[in-house]
DNA sequence: CGTTTTTGACCGGCGC
DNA sequence: GCGCCGGTCAAAAACG
């Protein structure tokens, strides 16, 4: 609260808008170039993430409009780079807040904004769950304050060690919605474990943990000062386990079968699926879908390895050619 | 009464 | 080394 009162909005205007930068979940400070890719000039990309500037369909090449199952395949495609995946409903190229649109045209535009790839290959992705288990372990372990802390160091550093690790393997995925709901309904179930004062947003940020066991899922959710009306999103990991057939009549009937068959890859386009305009029972129906991201982990430079990286051109031509499947 | 949210404290990373 | 900041913990409160 009191951190809260500390930041100003007004403060610092930022030529970002507020949809990069430090109040954007996926801006890396510490390697700015990730709009800065060759193919994609960073004046689009920066006005890409900010939907007052122009829509994703006059970013890139005058729109595109796909098919989810080759947006899949797309994602499946980068799941090892980091690349950034762009969804947004048409009728969110504007600021309108149009009601269910969840049912309209979908375009889903794919760029490459970040060289960044993943760290080692044959790092064990599927213990995530378990490290995230054991690394809240050893955070239990340490001693509350006050107390002694010699066998504390040795944890603190495994458990640095560990949480760096993790981190770094964590596949991120963010995208902006507009809606006038924070925490969108996905049909997993979240349990929140904090909330901090975003700097600079008046709006505070949101963690969340997925609730089923062993699944070390977690999502980070806060509203853009610059834009209230967006709310970013922000998915680390992978859910391993269906999604919650209880829920409200959500669960896996919310999406269409194609998308979930074709998740059989290690990165969560099924995941991405599930937040597709494409349900007509979205509790959220003012909700526009409008961008999507796909992250890497962050990862030293010195480690960086030769990842498949699908080429931006290539994820044009696909974007083309799901343009022309899709448009009558 | 079990589960979830709230919220202040704590920790580690990072920049200066 | 210090301070800032993002992320997490965990006890207490709130909720259903």
């Amino acid at each position: 609260m009191s951190s809260d009162e500390k930041n100003n909005p007004q403060h610092n205007y930022d030529p970002f808008q507020g949809f990069n930068r430090s109040t954007f979940p996926f801006y890396d400070d510490k390697n700015p170039s990730i709009y800065h890719r060759s193919a994609a000039p960073t004046p689009a990309a920066v006005q890409a993430f900010d939907p007052s500037y122009m829509s994703f369909n006059d970013y890139f090449n005058g729109g595109s409009v796909i098919n989810y199952n080759s947006f899949s395949r797309a994602l499946d495609m980068s799941c090892s780079s980091s690349d950034v995946v762009s969804a947004m409903d048409d009728s969110t190229g504007t600021t309108n807040n149009t009601k269910n649109s969840v049912g309209g045209d979908k375009h889903i535009q794919i760029h490459n904004i970040s060289e960044e790839i993943p760290s080692t290959p044959n790092s064990s992705v599927s213990c995530s769950s378990k490290e995230v288990e054991d690394s809240s372990k050893t955070k239990k372990e340490k001693q509350p304050k006050g107390s002694e802390d010699h066998g504390d160091d040795r944890s603190k550093k495994v458990n640095k060690a560990t949480k760096k690790e993790k981190q770094q393997k964590e596949p991120r995925f963010a995208f902006l919605t507009k809606s006038e709901i924070d925490n969108l309904e996905d049909g997993y179930r979240w349990r929140k474990y904090g909330q901090k004062a975003v700097k600079k947003s008046p709006y505070p940020r949101s963690y969340y943990r997925c609730t089923s066991l062993k699944c070390g899922v977690k999502k980070r959710i806060e509203r853009s000062y610059q834009d209230p009306s967006v709310v970013i999103t922000t998915y680390e990991g992978k859910h391993n386990h269906h999604i919650p057939t209880t829920l409200r009549g959500h669960g896996a009937g919310m999406f269409s079968p194609p998308i979930m068959a074709s998740s059989a890859s290690g990165f969560p386009h099924e995941f991405l699926s599930h937040f597709l305009p494409s349900s007509s029972n979205n509790p959220v129906g003012n909700t526009n879908f409008m961008h999507c991201q796909t992250l890497s982990p962050q990862q030293p430079q010195q480690h960086q390895q030769q990842v498949q990286v699908p080429d931006y051109g290539l994820l044009q031509d696909l974007v083309s050619s799901f343009n022309r499947n899709q448009l009558p």
